[in-house]
DNA sequence: CTATTATTCAAACGTTCGTTTCTGTTTCTC
DNA sequence: GAGAAACAGAAACGAACGTTTGAATAATAG
């Protein structure tokens, strides 16, 4: 048995064994609450290939990031420029902004296939738990996509107040965010809800319209 | 110096030393990313403590928990009460009914000097990192007020389904959540924005409104 | 005052953490 | 095929973790 047996191992599979476990550790249990002991085994490698390919536990976590969210925001822009180019100098409306910036995202979240939808609940986790090293790094990731969007709903909505435009996208975010999160938190408010993924696009989408087109706040401040 | 000196210490202290510091420091770091020496080091209290009065760290998160969403949704029902008094029978308004709901988390919010700002972070990070051991807990502590805020949202919009509107307060409450976890998240998306507290609310409310009250999705699911 | 309880404290417990080291094995290069 | 580079694997590293212990001290009761 030396010259009839094939190589036992892909060459490359074990650094994305090791994403592919990492993603979903880190989805369920944070960045802490995760063990290298644990994600290792889930892996089925050894201890010491996430040091050796990696570097350290912070950089597979920062790795995990680039693939997945570099991939997200250029199918973002991908998509304003696309529409951009269709309506020929014309003013994009919100509602196709919206999808453009949402819909990226909500695919994402719909593909339980190939690690999609544990992402996103790893990134949602990440908003929150804003570590130090990682937030820079978003920030950088995210600049260009959010400058352009936010133009652009601009345009789309001169009567809102660019401010008020930047909350509503925060607002927007976060009810996304904990729409993809989703039956986790869902059952904490009711038990037994259709949670059928192909609904919540078209259900959300009118969600976020309606609230960013809704009436102004009445003013405050005067006093 | 025997008999002039004071008691240095006041005895109730301890534990409400305890509860302030493990809030700041799990809002920061969260649970698993917050150690018991760092805690105790903050707190000004001896290593031991936490075990003693509280049996154990999960013990002491959990009472973290119980002392303010317990008063939260005291104020939610109580508001809810106290608005279907005044409206002597009558169908109540479904601004009103969010002013209800969201009003108590945003002013606890709002409170900066007493640790509610603090502790509302906190639940924002906890939806998302659904600790086994909290989930329970939580679902118990929202269980009656969910019931009844779902049960008069209905009320208010009867043209609008009752599992549209399970979800619209889902999403609702991650658009809260993300807006009070706030200046961390923004800072991602635009740089330097009015960041004035006290717009929050009214900022949050018409979006929260436009958002519940938008025109139903498209029926998907025929196919 | 004495006896009892409640609390604080320093020290140590055993375990698990992320990382490193070093040896063996494969894979490529010439 | 020899040498170099890349990778896998077992074992150990020191540090930090949550928790426990047992003695010292403060408060309380009889």
């Amino acid at each position: 048995m030396s010259a009839s047996t094939r190589p036992e191992r892909d060459p490359q599979d074990t650094v994305s064994r090791i994403l592919d476990a990492a993603e979903v550790l880190f989805a369920e249990h944070g960045f802490e609450g995760t063990a290298m002991r644990a994600l290792t085994a889930r892996a089925g490698v050894n201890l010491a290939a996430v040091n050796y390919h990696f570097g350290s536990k912070e950089g597979l976590f920062q790795r995990i990031f680039q693939r997945r969210l570099a991939e997200l925001n250029r199918q973002r822009v991908q998509a304003l420029d696309e529409a951009e180019a269709r309506s020929a100098g014309g003013v994009l409306k919100a509602s196709e902004l919206m999808d453009c910036f949402f819909g990226p995202a909500l695919d994402m979240a719909a593909d339980t296939e190939h690690g999609g939808h544990t992402f996103m609940r790893l990134l949602g986790r990440t908003y929150t738990e804003p570590a130090e090293f990682i937030r820079k790094f978003m920030a950088e990731e995210y600049a260009e996509v959010m400058d352009r969007y936010i133009a652009a709903l601009y345009r789309a909505l001169p009567e809102v107040p660019r401010e008020e435009i930047v909350w509503r996208l925060h607002f927007m975010m976060g009810a996304v965010s904990y729409a993809i999160s989703g039956i986790d938190a869902l059952a904490l408010i009711s038990t037994r809800v259709n949670d059928d993924p192909a609904l919540l696009k078209p259900r959300l989408t009118s969600f976020l319209l309606g609230g960013l087109r809704a009436p102004l706040p009445p003013e405050a401040g005067f006093a």
